[in-house]
DNA sequence: GCATCAATCTTTACACTGTCAAGTTTCGAG
DNA sequence: CTCGAAACTTGACAGTGTAAAGATTGATGC
């Protein structure tokens, strides 16, 4: 049995098969036991990569989280201004969840958003799209000579941050219809003014 | 053994038996085993009143969304003008749940927002929270004589919920501080014009 | 007052879960 | 070639949700 030992690259294809599991059946049936069923291993094997089925979720949301990345960096490189990009990404963090609703609640439905962010950690610091967010709010205020304080860009970015994702929020969770003209119902526009 | 048999009102029991295990040790402690056990039953005692874990789950946030209700309508009937009702609503919503981001967590973490909201069903007639500011938001149409087609009052409805529901999110989801003049970080005002 | 029945609760059992401990295989450095 | 560490297996355990079958109870009709 040459096969049994030293699958080659199990960490990720732990990863590959958790995303399957939930892209086919959902979070709630996302266990360890059968995602290592999935990569033909013992159910004891994850444990050579993950000391926790924490942290092979967290693993995966970070997967996860870097598709939801490049959604959100298409936005920025297509636009003309910062102040579309804005607002472009606003609708692509929307847009992502609503045709993915499955991986709004997968990223955030458990105790920590995202690996990255976790309660008193410097999630300003580590969790990809707020940085993108910020950059993109920074360079905003430097095309149009705007000033502000320290306080006011956070409260800038908060609204930014806090209207698409409540959107999306709604979107993904109540089974309301945002799917069809959601564009209209991004408030970016209207909060930077 | 007369103490074993007909509980007197086990239903009720075990829903504030959940209520207090979540308090104490967070929902993902919360097992049909140590909420029988809480209210020394047998452990499957509970299917007599509940199909599933899920339909425990379920009127327990029903009631946990009973207390987020009365914060809302605290602030309707304290309001001195529709506009400021709606504007209230809106920092009672962020501050139930800054106060108690558990809550936020268990409501909002699961399948179903809740309970009444089910993807598909008739949300807008069944959800306590949601009626309550589709009726506000009328009122403040009629107050200041504002007319608006069908369409433009579901977008406005939507932009008011999903901006609090978002805050209260990024607060409660990320440990961003927003407990501390998170007042100024409501857009409630700026939507409204 | 008594039998009966449905509701409520207990007991037992099962499959599934995460996790740990101990053993087995394999790779690679010395 | 050896041998230690990394990767994986096997076996076990407690905890979980749930179903089936039996026990207890209060209420109802006679």
């Amino acid at each position: 049995m040459s096969d049994h030992y030293h699958h080659g690259n199990l960490r990720q294809a732990l990863i590959d098969a958790g995303v399957k599991i939930i892209n086919e059946s959902g979070e709630e049936n996302l266990s360890l036991r059968k995602v290592a069923a999935l990569c033909e291993v013992s159910h004891a094997a994850p444990y050579s990569h993950f000391k926790d089925k924490e942290e092979l979720v967290e693993a995966i949301k970070a997967h996860v989280t870097g598709q939801f990345m490049t959604e959100l960096e298409k936005a920025v490189s297509e636009a003309s201004s910062a102040e579309k990009a804005l607002v472009d990404m606003g609708r692509n963090y929307v847009a992502f969840f609503v045709r993915r609703p499955d991986y709004f609640k997968f990223l955030f439905s458990g105790q920590n958003i995202v690996a990255h962010i976790q309660p008193g950690k410097d999630y300003e610091e580590d969790y990809p799209p707020f940085v993108l967010l910020k950059e993109t709010y920074q360079k905003y205020l430097a095309e149009n000579k705007i000033s502000r304080t320290k306080e006011e860009q956070e409260v800038d970015i908060l609204k930014l941050w806090s209207s698409a994702h409540g959107l999306a929020s709604i979107a993904c969770m109540s089974g309301v219809e945002v799917s069809f003209d959601w564009e209209k119902k991004i408030a970016t526009e209207e909060l930077l003014r």
